[in-house]
DNA sequence: GTCCGAATTTGACCCAGATCAAGTTGAAGT
DNA sequence: ACTTCAACTTGATCTGGGTCAAATTCGGAC
């Protein structure tokens, strides 16, 4: 796997992001300097959880998991996708991996030396200050799924995951699912199997699937039913 | 309750933090110069999710439980003691509590305005790094967390959760529990009647319970079933 | 279009853990 | 010591969700 050159126009989007676009030029160069791309074909592991944390991943193209194991067993903590950052509190802390990361689709990553991280943020007062809101908001995200998964049910949590997606507003509305559906079983923390039984559940809400397309015939209905929160469910806060 | 002024003992119990011992005393000061302190009865209710997050909390004497709550549903999500910080997320992005608080035992806390503590970040580098070295290891603890929620049983989570608490060493430790068991159980994630139950398996496990005092006969032998790993049981990383 | 293997669904069954209903224990107040 | 009330434990039962096995469907490769 040949690294290679940022491309001008991945730079952009890569600047465009809440972390980077308020930092100086001179910090986002001295921040590349060192950099790298590179293209991974589909089910490449990138990471995995316990070693050292040497790079600050960036996706700019595809998606990847991040999952943890446990005594033989597996269970997916979350999915990235572009443009954003991953494993930002391990490269901050210098510690180990939590989670390991494979890529799911032919996926492009930017890899930015933890090292450099490190010594921009002591020297950036921006950067450090975009990168004490994006832990906190990571946190705070962390502590919504937590909330999701001890105080409701898999039906419930599947419901709200469907809100989520969903063009809220009107009556009818559709979303295509953009991950397996074993993988969101895992994201939701049931099997692939209670997973296809929560959908038919669902059903007498007024959702329907059909592969990977979800339609919500009554939006209200499966509301009342799954009473989402902003604290649990809103993760722009 | 009136408010009162921090005693000196206890600023430097508060200066003695990761969170705050690096900076200078100038912004020390400043951080403190709005500050004050309650003492409060057990019971009583520091914190409703939702609300805005004026204050950042640092709990000097006691414990306070934090907890969620959704469509009726209770569950323990930490117990803080002193001296530590919570709710600092909330404070750094000036967004909404996504958890309550509540003393448990009578408390002293010290309040901080959370704009000032947003406006020290901006001003003292070594606080801004403070801060994130804080917030990235909340962020972990958190992961940590669902990682355990998520891949063991509830007797397994119990059974992590002793060894933790255990002096590691020779073959007998023991300890006493810091809540009560009903807090723990929700903790835990699993009911008051499951944790009983859960301690009679782990009795199979030289494992005994007698009120709050825990005793491990063989803690060779809780380990084994335990399978405890760094990156999950151990919160110091 | 056909074939093949993986993903998904379905059905039958099972188990961890919840709920409900009594007990017990235990600690604080009198 | 006695009362009282909450916390805890125990037993019985129920159920959400897991496991296992057998279809069925789907998406690529040819």
């Amino acid at each position: 796997m040949p690294r290679a050159v940022v491309k001008p126009t991945e730079e952009a989007d890569i600047r465009a992001l809440s972390l980077f676009n308020g930092m100086t030029e001179e910090s986002f160069q001295a921040l590349f300097r060192g950099a790298y791309v590179q293209n991974f074909p589909p089910m490449i592991d990138l990471i995995t959880e316990g070693d050292p944390s040497d790079f600050l991943h960036v996706i700019t193209h595809g998606s990847v998991e991040l999952f943890a194991e446990w005594n033989g067993r597996e269970t997916t903590m979350a999915t990235v996708r572009p443009v954003s950052t991953f494993i930002l509190a391990a490269t901050i802390r210098d510690a180990p991996y939590l989670m390991s990361a494979r890529t799911l689709e032919k996926s492009r990553i930017v890899l930015l030396p933890s090292i450099d991280v490190r010594e921009v943020f002591a020297t950036d007062p921006v950067f450090a200050r975009a990168i004490v809101d994006e832990l906190a908001m990571c946190y705070r995200a962390v502590i919504k799924n937590t909330k999701n998964l001890k105080l409701r049910t898999s039906v419930e949590r599947l419901a709200n995951f469907i809100l989520r997606n969903v063009s809220n507003g009107d009556g009818l509305a559709t979303f295509e699912l953009s991950m397996e559906k074993r993988r969101l079983a895992s994201f939701l923390g049931m099997t692939p199997e209670n997973l296809s039984r929560a959908i038919k559940t669902l059903q007498g809400y007024g959702v329907k699937v059909e592969g990977a397309q979800v339609t919500v015939h009554d939006v209200e209905d499966l509301t009342a039913f799954a009473k989402p929160e902003a604290l649990i469910d809103d993760y722009s806060t």
